[in-house]
DNA sequence: CGAATTTCGTTACTATGATAAGAAAACCGC
DNA sequence: GCGGTTTTCTTATCATAGTAACGAAATTCG
């Protein structure tokens, strides 16, 4: 049966179980306070790096930049960002926090370092360290590296 | 600035960019192919496990059984799958491949060997078991055993 | 300077996802 | 056996995802 094939040995089985098993963990803690995964997201990036395009924001969370349109949407009516135009560039629009946001992050943030340390529970300093790197590498080999050879 | 969160220290920001990376990869090899991921994946365990209910294949995908019923849709639509009452259990629907997925399925299969096979390049062979032994772990701190208390 | 090109946000369309609710069939206890 | 409960698939609704295409603004370049 040359068809078959092995789930349990291939590492795209347990990335995705793993991963699985971290975002529904995460969202159902972020569940009770009115937050989903990406809206999320995009607080934890503008706290971090504050007031940026849409285009940056997308690319920080790995999304295409149509994805991230509904979802500031969202979030503008329910006063968590805003948009204002950048006055260097017309095309461009800021995200801005709003007022109401940093209340919420701080919640955010802890349903996250609640979640990180349930995930490594039971790992060692040097197991954690070893999971990351590991983790970098592979996805090192499958980004494709900038094709552009340099002229 | 107690607001800070270090995604790059965060086990769930590597887990979600190597994820990310490997199913971009899978996806795009895939596409050529005129199938998407969640479609290669029902042919997948068709094949590995035989004609089954939808509520098992959805644990299998690790999905809700909702969400099967558009992707047995396009599938049954393309000729991929047919969905057959379970003689034994009116209320079950067996899914069972139709005769065009299993020319599909061997080169989806290759697709996955492929994508595979680039994810772990460089990976000497303890590597990749301690990859996959570590996120079998963290996948076990998070997935709630069963709260069911032996009686 | 002015036309061609590029960039940015948005819209349109399709495919997943999750939860809630509904209809039909099977199960279960008394 | 019969009524309540459970299971299975489905529908409805909402929130992401991806690609393609479009208008407006900025940049490039002849």
């Amino acid at each position: 049966m040359p068809l078959q094939y092995d789930f349990e040995e291939s590492l795209g089985y347990w990335l995705a179980t793993a991963h699985q098993a971290y975002m529904r963990t995460f969202q159902q803690a972020l569940a009770p306070h009115g937050i989903t995964f990406r809206q999320a997201q995009v607080l934890g990036w503008l706290v971090a790096e504050g007031p940026q395009s849409q285009r940056d924001l997308a690319e920080r969370m790995l999304i295409e930049p149509p994805n991230l349109v509904g979802v500031l949407d969202r979030m503008q009516q329910a006063g968590l960002v805003e948009r204002r135009v950048c006055p260097h560039d017309r095309r461009k629009k800021l995200i801005h926090l709003a007022p109401g946001a940093r209340r919420q992050w701080e919640k955010i943030a802890q349903c996250g370092r609640e979640v990180r340390s349930r995930a490594v529970e039971g790992l060692e300093a040097h197991e954690r360290e070893t999971l990351k790197a590991l983790l970098g590498r592979v996805r090192e080999n499958l980004t494709p590296t900038s094709t552009v050879p340099s002229p």
